[in-house]
DNA sequence: GCCGACTCTGCGGATATCCACAATAGCCGC
DNA sequence: GCGGCTATTGTGGATATCCGCAGAGTCGGC
């Protein structure tokens, strides 16, 4: 599932690249357009991207483009033989990771694309997290939600209903209940998990 | 204080720019060479930088490299009439905020200006939140970290006074000397406070 | 040696939090 | 209409936290 993806409209340059990352075993998948690849992409599409900037059809940039609005946050790295500066700021200033000149380095490509991996792998790692953490707050109902910000904002029971216009006992049970379904035992716990801390 | 630093060796082109700016309100400085600015800064120093990157003497991306490892974060624009993707790209990658290659737009330059010198600013305000925070922290004793990490661990006293060997009533002792020196009233306040939250 | 810190501890009481048991009421779907 | 979910409130008790009052031991500086 997590592989590089070539994107590009020569088969010549795909079968070296397969064959060079092949070589240093990192799994590969062949593009042979921008259209077939975000055709075939899907959220869960682990990997990176390398991406020929010039191509017939849609361009590397487009597809760029067209996978940003989608959503998608993989690593993309950009390959080209006709540099230019402002493209290349412009990509890199979008997101992009690294915009890679040929003739390249075939070591320097495999370690950045190798890095790439790794860092959309801890991405999805921390945003399966994030999912997860999301399904709990959803299970919450209005009540609990509000009587949760307010409990993470620091304010004692009394407040906490006064604020509400509810009796203590009632933001008592809010409040157990919230405990309850974002698996926490205290108040601090629960900031530190949507604060998102270590 | 805050204002646009420009390097650059030709002084014509110092004097164009520092028009430009100044015509727009935004106040400027200039320097004729990497080592004059070099020289200048402080960890004070406020605003953004306009470097050049072919100058007499050290070039703007060595200055650049040197401004990083003396810790300064301020943003940086290189502008240049000589643009090369590779050594755009690497700027980039190491922080530059953006990379402009001559002859530029005149508005969006100084939009681009004014958008970093925001962005300083507001680094700056958060900068000197944190320096106020650690300040805090430094008057704190040893005994009082250590309960304050249990604390926004989110350990319950007793659980504190086993872990350290000591009395609960102890335990108490510090941590509220921990909320009186760190101006809080809450265990949640404290964790928000630690763990940089809004 | 005294003074100021930091650390440690106990007692007792005021608050706050946690929780089981119990009950009322509106809304929605089967 | 009955059952389930949500929201509401109360009583009462077990725990936890917050604090003032009191006392004691160590260590380093003047």
């Amino acid at each position: 599932m997590t592989m590089l993806h070539i994107v590009d409209d020569d088969e010549a340059i795909r079968d070296a690249l397969g064959w060079l990352f092949q070589s240093r075993n990192v799994p590969v998948a062949g593009w042979p357009s921008a259209e077939a690849f975000l055709e075939a992409w899907r959220p869960d599409t682990a990997g990176c991207l390398l991406l020929d900037i010039r191509m017939e059809g849609m361009s590397g940039l487009e597809l760029f483009d067209r996978l940003l609005s989608k959503g998608c946050r993989m690593p993309v790295i950009f390959l080209t033989g006709h540099g230019d500066v402002p493209i290349a700021v412009g990509a890199l200033k979008k997101g992009a990771r690294d915009f890679v000149e040929k003739p390249f380095n075939d070591n320097e490509l495999v370690d950045r694309v190798i890095d790439a991996l790794g860092f959309d792998a801890e991405q999805r790692e921390r945003e399966a997290g994030q999912a997860g953490l999301a399904a709990r707050l959803a299970t919450l109902t209005q009540r609990e939600r509000q009587v949760m910000e307010l409990v993470v904002a620091g304010r004692l029971n009394k407040v906490i209903a006064d604020e509400l216009g509810i009796s203590m006992r009632t933001v008592e049970v809010h409040r157990s209940h919230v405990f309850e379904k974002m698996r926490v035992k205290t108040a601090v716990e629960l900031t530190r998990l949507l604060t998102g801390a270590s």
